[in-house]
DNA sequence: AATGAATGAGCCTTCATTCAT
DNA sequence: AATGAATGAAGGCTCATTCAT
C-alpha cells in the first residue's frame, strides 16, 4: 500500500531530527486503517493506533492535534488512493464507454477493495455523521465521482438518463461496499464489478433498443 | 409512529402500577431510534435515550438490563416494522412481478425511509460490526430478503440472473439508504424508489430483447 | 431452625391482615442468614433478600427501615439462638467444669456450625467495622460470654489463670470459626469441639500437676 | 512502614519520568492497607485509596488495571512482609522449639500487628470468599504456615499430638486477631504473644508429665 | 398489607488530552 | 523529537430507598 520503501524501516536506527513529521503522520495513517479494520470496530482509541504505528499516543497528538485529525487524515489518503486510481484508468481510457468502465474499475481494484480499506470507508461514512469536517471531505468525493459519471454519460446518454444512471452506479458501488463491509458470504471482487459494469450494460442495451 | 394513543401521556397523572414495562420498553425502543438520528450519531449514551423517553437512565437499566439489549430491541423492532412491510406488499401482490415490486416498495415505504429509520439502519449495519447478535438479527434479514427476491425473480429469469439480479436490487437499496443517510441532496423516495424498480425494469427488457 | 412450624406456610392462603408484621421480619431474617451462605458473598443486596423471603424489597424495607437493620436483626437472631444455646447447655450442667465444657458444647453445636450460620456470623463481625450498632451486639455476646466463661473458671482456677483461660478459649473457638467460614479442609465439628475442650483440659492437667 | 525514604516526597518537585511506576503502585499498596483501617471498612473505593495515595483514581487503574489488583497486590505486600518476618525468626532459631516460638513470634512482630495490618488481614480474609485468587493466596499462606508448623512439632511430639497443636496454634492466632481488629479492650500484643506461646507450653507439660 | 415503579448517588473503568522533561 | 506520567470527564451499571396505589 506504502509501495516498496517503507521510510519508518530506518526509524529506530538514528537520524531523528529532521523530516520526522511527515514520517510520523503517514505511519499513523496507515495504522488507523489497519487497526479499523484488525479491531473490527469503528471504536479504535488514540493509543491503539500509535501503538500500531509504533510511537506513542502523545507524540500521535502532538502531530494531530485532535483524535477527529487523526481520522480524517486517513479520510484524506483513502480518497487520495481512489482519487489517483481514478485518474490512472481515466488516462488509460478512450472514449467515454471506457472512461466510465474505468471509474468502476478504480472503485473495485485490488487497493481499494481490500478488506482494511473497505472497513476504513465504513469507519469514515459513519464518521460524517458526526463530524462536519468529515462530511464535508465526503462530499467533496461523492461530488466529483458523480461529475465524472456525469460527464461522461452524458455523451452516451440524454441528460435525464444519465443522471438516473449516475445515480444508480453510484448507489451500486456503495451498496456493494457496505456489503461487502458485513456480509460473509459475499461476490467476489471481479464478480461484483462485473455486476455494476452490467448496469452499464443495459443501459446500453434499452439505449439501442430504443434506436440511439 | 406510536400511534394515536399515546399511553405516556397521562404519565405525572397517577402513575399506574401495571403495565408500565411494555410501555416503557416501546418508549425508550423509539427514543433510541429518535436520538440516533438526533444526534447523528451512533454514540448516544443510555442517559441521552433514557432522557428522551423521559425517564432515569436507571429504569432504562431496569427494564433493559444491558445498554447493548436496547439497542437490539430497537433493531427489532425496525427490523419487525420493514417485515410487515413487506408482508402486508406481498399479499397484496398478484404474481411474481408485482410482488419483487413490491418488496422493493416496502424498502422505501414511507415509514421505513423516513430520516430517523434510516440514521437507524446505518448505525444497526455499524453496531453489527460489534455485536454477535446484531449481526445475527442482520443477517436473518438479508437472507430472508434474499430468498424473497430469489422466489419471484425464479420465476421470470433463468438461475443465473434471478441471483445476479437479487443482488443488484439489495445493493442498490443499501446503496441508497446510505446515501440518503449521509448526503444532503439526494432523490427522494419516490424518486428513488422508481430508480430501483427500473433496475428490474432493465433486466425485463433484456430478456425480451433475447427472447424469452 | 425454625422448629417444625413454619408461620409462613399459609402466605399466599388468606388471612393477611393481622400478625403479618412478626412472620414476615422472621422471614426476612431467616432469608438473610440463607442468602449470605448462599451468596458466599457478604455483599447480598436487600433485593436477593427480599426475593428469598419471598416478598417485595419494598416491604422488606418497610418492615425494618434500613438495609442496616435487617442486618442487625440477623444478627440478634444469631446470638439469641446462640444464648438459648448457652442456657439449655448450663442448665443441665453440674458444677462450673461442666458448665465451661456445655458453653464450649454451645458453640459447636450442630445448630450453629452449621455452614450456613457460620457465614452469617463471618458477615456480622464484619459489619461490626462499620456499624456502632453491630459493633454494639458483638460487644454485648462478648462480655457475657467472657463473664460465663470466667465465673465458673474462677471456681476452679485463680484469678489470672482463669482469664487467661477466658481469652485462650474465646480465641480459640473465633478462630475455628473464621477457619470454618474459609477453609475447605477443615476438622469437623467434633473434632474442632473436642480440641477446644483440650484445652481446657491441658489447664487442669498443669493445674494438677502443680499441685492444687 | 515504608522505610525512611519516602520517594514521594518531591513529588511536586519536578516529577520524573522514569521509574514512577513502581513507586505509584508501593503508595497504593499502603495506602490501601491504611485506607481499610481508616475507613474501618473494606468497602473502599478506588478513588479513597488513591486519594491517600495522592494519585487520581485513573492513575491507579492504569497502574493496576482492575480494583481487584489492587487489593491483591496489597494483599500479597502483607502475606509477603508476613513471610519474611517468619523467615528472620527462623533463621535466628535454634531447634525445633526456638523455630516455633519463632513463627508464633512473627505473627505477632510489631510490624504485623499494627492496628492498620490486622484490619487488612481481616479484610483480606474476607475478600477471600468472593475472590478466588484472594483465596489461592491466603491458602498458599495457610499451607506454609501450617508446614511449618508441622514440621517442627513433629520433632517434639507424636504425629497425631503435633497434627491437633499445629491447628490449635493456627486457629489461637486467628482468634486474636479477629479480636484485636473488632474489640476495643484487649490484651496487647505481647500478652497475646505469650499466651499463644503458653499453649505451646501447656503441651510440653503434658507430654512432660506422660514420661517422655 | 403489599408491590411495581422509579430514581439519585455512587462505583469502576476508559480515554482523549495535557504536561514536564 | 519523543514519551511516561497524569487527570477530568464521562459512561455503563448497581442498589438502597421512596412513592403512589
Amino acid at each position: 500500500m506504502m509501495g516498496n520503501v517503507n521510510p519508518l524501516v530506518w526509524k529506530s536506527a538514528q537520524m531523528p531530527k529532521i523530516g520526522m513529521q511527515p514520517l510520523r503522520r503517514q505511519a499513523m495513517i496507515l495504522a488507523t486503517i489497519s487497526e479499523i479494520a484488525a479491531a473490527g470496530t469503528l471504536d479504535v482509541t488514540v493509543s491503539q493506533i500509535a501503538k500500531r504505528a509504533g510511537m506513542s499516543a502523545a507524540l500521535a497528538m502532538h502531530y494531530f492535534g485532535t483524535k477527529d485529525k487523526i481520522f480524517l487524515a486517513a479520510m484524506r489518503y483513502v480518497l487520495e488512493l481512489y482519487k489517483r486510481s481514478v485518474k490512472t484508468k481515466l488516462e488509460a481510457a478512450n472514449g467515454p464507454y471506457e472512461r466510465i468502465v474505468g471509474i468502476i474499475d478504480a472503485s473495485f481494484d485490488a487497493s481499494q477493495f481490500e478488506r482494511e480499506v473497505v472497513a476504513a470507508w465504513l469507519a469514515f461514512y459513519v464518521r460524517a455523521l458526526q463530524s462536519r469536517e468529515a462530511k464535508r471531505l465526503l462530499d467533496v468525493y461523492a461530488r466529483r465521482l458523480n461529475s465524472n459519471l456525469l460527464f461522461n454519460l452524458r455523451q452516451l446518454f440524454d441528460d435525464t438518463s444519465a443522471e438516473q444512471i449516475a445515480q444508480g452506479l453510484a448507489s451500486l458501488i456503495d451498496g456493494f461496499y457496505i456489503r461487502h463491509a458485513l456480509q460473509d458470504s459475499v461476490p467476489d471482487r471481479n464478480e461484483t464489478r462485473a455486476m455494476v459494469q452490467d448496469y452499464l450494460e443495459l443501459w446500453l442495451e434499452r439505449k439501442n433498443r430504443l434506436g440511439r
